[in-house]
DNA sequence: ACCGTATTTCTAGAATATTCGAAATATGAA
DNA sequence: TTCATATTTCGAATATTCTAGAAATACGGT
């Protein structure tokens, strides 16, 4: 995953209501949950929601399949293990510049 | 970890400049890496780059220890693991609501 | 074609973030 | 105490984000 990708998947989850919305679809699993019911559970405005769960989509944290009429939002956990993944890639590799006297823990 | 705590350390970690630093000091491991030299990498003029470390040190993702003359910031490993372990955890526990008739995979 | 429900798009004001030069502060050395 | 280096704080311009009401669109049913 290339930074700025990471960078723009952190920052659409570091707001604390699209946190919840991406929270709730992860505690959701496969089956997802339509955005109404989200707005029901978080008490969010239509629109308000909408915006958020668009920016979660660009990202591609989660998806959208439409079901009749309404749309089924899914957590995408590639994408999130992909996010951590990223996270703790490479920890520590560059500890010896510092302290040549030390072994990796 | 609450949700708010959590989204304060990913919205930090969601700017590119501050993801930047972030990652340059987890590859710095337990060294860690004086202020200075994350400018000298980084190319940051040196107001923007402590106005970034301010950030990351605030929401406790990073630690700054003075060394005499110099600053020297250390990422804080258990902090991340902790937004780590918050991201995945409870994964899939509200599965059955939408669809009762499968079983969890 | 029309209606009702579901959801998005439009719009705009308020709030917040980003950037960085200049000035201020901190530390150790001479 | 004066200096040099390291880093932060201040201040201000610019840009972006957040929020939500109103209007528009999408879909399935009648």
């Amino acid at each position: 995953m290339k930074i700025d990708d990471a960078a723009a998947r952190l920052e659409a989850l570091g707001n604390p209501t699209r946190l919840k919305i991406y929270r709730t679809l992860v505690r959701a699993g496969r089956a997802g949950m339509p955005v109404g019911r989200l707005q029901e559970r978080l008490k969010i405005p239509a629109s308000t929601l909408s915006h958020h769960v668009k920016g979660l989509v660009a990202v591609g944290l989660i998806s959208q399949v439409r079901e009749g009429t309404t749309l089924v939002c899914h957590a995408e956990y590639d994408t999130m293990q992909g996010l951590v993944d990223f996270l703790v890639a490479e920890c520590c590799v560059d500890e010896k510049e510092c302290t040549p006297t030390q072994t990796a823990a």
